[in-house]
DNA sequence: TATTATAACATGTAATAACAAGTATATTTT
DNA sequence: AAAATATACTTGTTATTACATGTTATAATA
């Protein structure tokens, strides 16, 4: 099937099919690290769509990392540096259970909300559309670590009611409800522990905390979840690495 | 000084102009927080320039996390967090100086010592082997943001005695001392400030701040370099995206 | 042979045009 | 007055065209 034909069926706009297109063939190694890809004008000729299409199909993708350019030169497959590092998006039990820790959970509340206005634009929530807001405390080794606090819009929130909070949410969503999960945008940032999450973290009021947001897509880019995560400071580190080589 | 004037002057293309205008407009605070910008037809008219033109200031804007856009509705300048996307391995000034801020740092100590255990083992030091330690506090539109502690091996270390420490380091190790940087193995994590940060900061002691531990090598994977820095917690904000998609 | 133009091709920037699609407001109809 | 409709906005997508600028390989020249 030609994008041209596929463009009628899905109506997404051609830039991001073609995006989809050469993102699928880096990953899966069509072209090599440093390899030079196909110009600008043979991508215009094979797809049959203009330059500024193209363009914005690479510019994304130069966005990702997965591209890189240089005038006159061409544009090159970058090395997936994402895909070296331990960075997935795995939910707390995920990550901690292999490595022998012992997890657990409590729900601390699940209502419906009408959520603030950083939330709704996250979501992409309208101004009279509500959320579902779930509440927990995240135990490892029965000691309270962190205090996560979940936005989903009703149509998928409401689908989690009947469901057992009290473990990892995302197998719920990919297992259970067949939602397959895409990118998540995440930030860290080191606060100062308020009085609720003091309490049910057991910590003095003031006390640093990682505090985590994460933004979770599926994998057609649409919102799906979004969590503020408050870590006891002494309980989490995050580590990664980079190369500065890469461009 | 118009715009089209300033072309032929600087030399840099319109769209970065713009931006650049925009930028240290919302950073000043002519637009407060979720406030509606000009529209695209506007800014045309105000710049003299296409509306493509507009639209690339705009998307470069969008990707710093300056803006955010609604169809139909406007563009809206969003939250300015002073830092926003700090990729290290990136010094202090080249990560922040081509995003409009002025920084500016200041030596407190550099001396010859007999380093701790644990960075003796990440330099890779024996035990008789000393180090060079450089203390400096990094400062952002003249407010300080954090207290940096260096540690090299003396082969290098000494090298530096005679630079200018008010600068980046980075550049001078690939500059004048011909060191080819290449991957850095970085921790981030939630501290209380001692006594020492809260005076250079400013802040109370206590206060949150995020630890960032950064061993640097060269291309070689040979260390080079092992960092301690202290960030101020309300200006320092790491943000990333992941793929669960990805291996 | 070594150097210098030159042509061919790469990405970068910019203007103009048109239509799609979401939103808000004014207008008409019920 | 309430509901439906029109219309005047907004950003989103795409095509066409043109020239600028950087790179490379080839051909002409010293």
């Amino acid at each position: 099937m030609s994008l041209v034909e596929r463009k009628k069926i899905s109506h997404q706009p051609l830039y991001l099919q073609i995006k989809e297109v050469l993102k699928e063939q880096i990953l899966k190694g069509d072209f090599s690290p440093y390899e030079r890809m196909p110009s600008e004008s043979e991508m215009m000729a094979k797809f049959k769509v203009s330059r500024i299409t193209v363009r914005q199909a690479l510019k994304d993708l130069h966005s990702e990392g997965l591209i890189f350019t240089a005038q006159g030169k061409g544009t090159f497959a970058s090395k997936p540096k994402a895909m070296q590092e331990v960075e997935y998006l795995e939910g707390f039990e995920e990550a901690m259970n292999p490595k022998g820790y012992e997890t657990s959970a409590r729900l601390i509340s699940l209502k419906e909300i009408n959520p603030g206005q950083s939330v709704k634009e996250q979501l992409g929530l309208s101004q009279k559309e509500k959320a579902v807001e779930i509440v927990r405390v995240r135990y490892l080794n029965r000691e309270p670590v962190s205090v996560d606090t979940s936005y989903f819009p009703v149509r998928i929130g409401h689908k989690l009611f009947p469901k057992n909070l009290e473990k990892d949410i995302f197998p719920l969503l990919e297992n259970d409800l067949g939602i397959a999960l895409g990118k998540a945008r995440i930030s860290l940032e080191a606060r100062a522990a308020d009085a609720a999450i003091a309490l049910h973290l057991g910590i003095e009021v003031g006390s640093p905390i990682m505090w985590v947001e994460r933004l979770t897509h599926d994998r057609d880019e649409n919102p799906i979840d979004y969590e503020y995560l408050a870590f006891r400071g002494d309980a989490y580190k995050y580590r990664f690495t980079i190369d500065r080589t890469l461009p």
